[in-house]
DNA sequence: CTGCATCAAATTGTCGACAATAATACTTTA
DNA sequence: TAAAGTATTATTGTCGACAATTTGATGCAG
């Protein structure tokens, strides 16, 4: 499952580069909000400086790291606030492309996508609520109704630049999202939706769908904050700390 | 006003010809689908390959061009598709947008953007109906829209992206848009929502603002292909077919 | 004349070095 | 001692040159 769908494989040492890079950043490796430092990435990955800048300007396109001028380039960092930005993002794009998909999807991507989901509940019924299904089957349903909306705007935004930066909220907030029975039931009656080429309501369930998803974060953050104030009640301190 | 709000003045010299290209591009002064040529462009903006890529790099980020490793850089082909899939993901993130800035603009805020309203009504007044209320002011208060959102992902993808994509294809489909007066109305109950603090109905009314002036664009582009249809009976030819 | 293989020219990817700017360490002074 | 200014260091921006790949042109076989 490759990041943009149209276009072929990358064979320039920039590409190699850029997609350790992003592997990196995405699992945490690279800190979120650490410094990216040219002469050190360059001699650690073995290319040269320009190599490196390039590659790195591809990651901005995805917006995992933002450069300054004669400054340099720090990874983003992954704040609460960014992570419902990004959620509230996605739900207005993705219903738009369940819409598009209802109205401009064939036969036979239907077809597919119902198969695909198949396979999940026999997954799911195996190991039941367990991470992988949610892991990967939850994005490659998602990936699946974006490029059905045949809309390359949709597909840039959602494919090219949004999926890196939720990838990474993942790793980053550890988050398995324990909603797998109730998120398949969902998608089930998306791909209904879709499937009766009812734009309307497809684009209403999924905008659901995201927003049950966030409401879901928000719980937690709340859950998690209360725990946090609790536990430090005793020895009020340390705040987590800026890399480097 | 500049295309990123959130970033200090450009000093390199990258952003130099960045800037000078993008609106080279926007305007149709380099064509649209035409192949940039790195040791020309290097040669006429008197910089070296490396800055001008770097420029390129930036351009890419904007969906101004498309580049293919090995091959090249090539500025994107405005085709009628193209435009109605900006408008139909313009009606799914401005929605969104509407709706967050219910939510989250400041009283302030509210109140500076009914003055830009007011203005834009002596404006209107003066001279009824022409361009220049709706190729500035419509922006204007689009952009008031998206950055009363307080969403750092929306205000990036639409400002930072769609924002100059929009303005290329008004520009090299010289759409002046005649609807002015609608659309002024439009932009004065899309506020009044906004005041109300009610996002649903803001959103509701800004969707169906943007898909006005998409469904206007079908109109014409509608239009047009049945004059040129009409032309060519004499000589009847192949449909244009999708690429790739 | 058409189609394919080979070759030449141009363009892009990559590199190392220099110049300009920012970050850091040090010295000086109040 | 603290603060400010200066000098040093490191990092980023920019440049020109070389290597790898693509494009097109040329020549040959069918």
């Amino acid at each position: 499952m490759s990041a943009n769908p149209t276009q072929q494989q990358p064979i320039t040492a920039a590409d190699k580069v850029f997609l350790q890079l992003q592997q990196a950043i995405v699992e945490g490796q690279i800190a979120a909000g650490s410094k990216i430092s040219e002469p050190e990435l360059a001699k650690r990955y073995d290319v040269s400086r320009a190599t490196l800048r390039d590659a790195i300007s591809r990651l901005e396109k995805c917006h995992l790291v933002e450069r300054q001028a004669n400054v340099g380039a720090r990874v983003v960092n992954c704040t609460v606030e960014g992570l419902l930005d990004l959620y509230i993002t996605r739900e207005a794009l993705e219903g738009m492309a369940c819409r598009q998909a209802a109205e401009k999807m064939s036969d036979e991507e239907i077809v597919d996508m119902k198969a695909m989901l198949e396979q999940h509940a026999k997954a799911k019924a195996l190991q039941d609520g367990i991470a992988y299904y949610q892991e990967e089957g939850d994005l490659d349903f998602h990936y699946k109704v974006i490029l059905g909306s045949h809309n390359q705007q949709l597909i840039n935004i959602l494919c090219g630049q949004l999926y890196h930066l939720l990838r990474m909220y993942r790793c980053q907030f550890g988050m398995n999202s324990p909603r797998a029975s109730k998120a398949f039931d969902e998608h089930s009656r998306i791909i209904d939706a879709i499937a009766d080429r009812d734009g309307e309501l497809a684009e209403i369930l999924m905008r659901r769908h995201i927003a049950a998803s966030r409401k879901n974060i928000e719980n937690k953050i709340a859950l998690m904050d209360a725990e946090l104030e609790q536990s430090e009640q005793a020895q009020p301190q340390l705040m987590q700390q800026q890399a480097n």
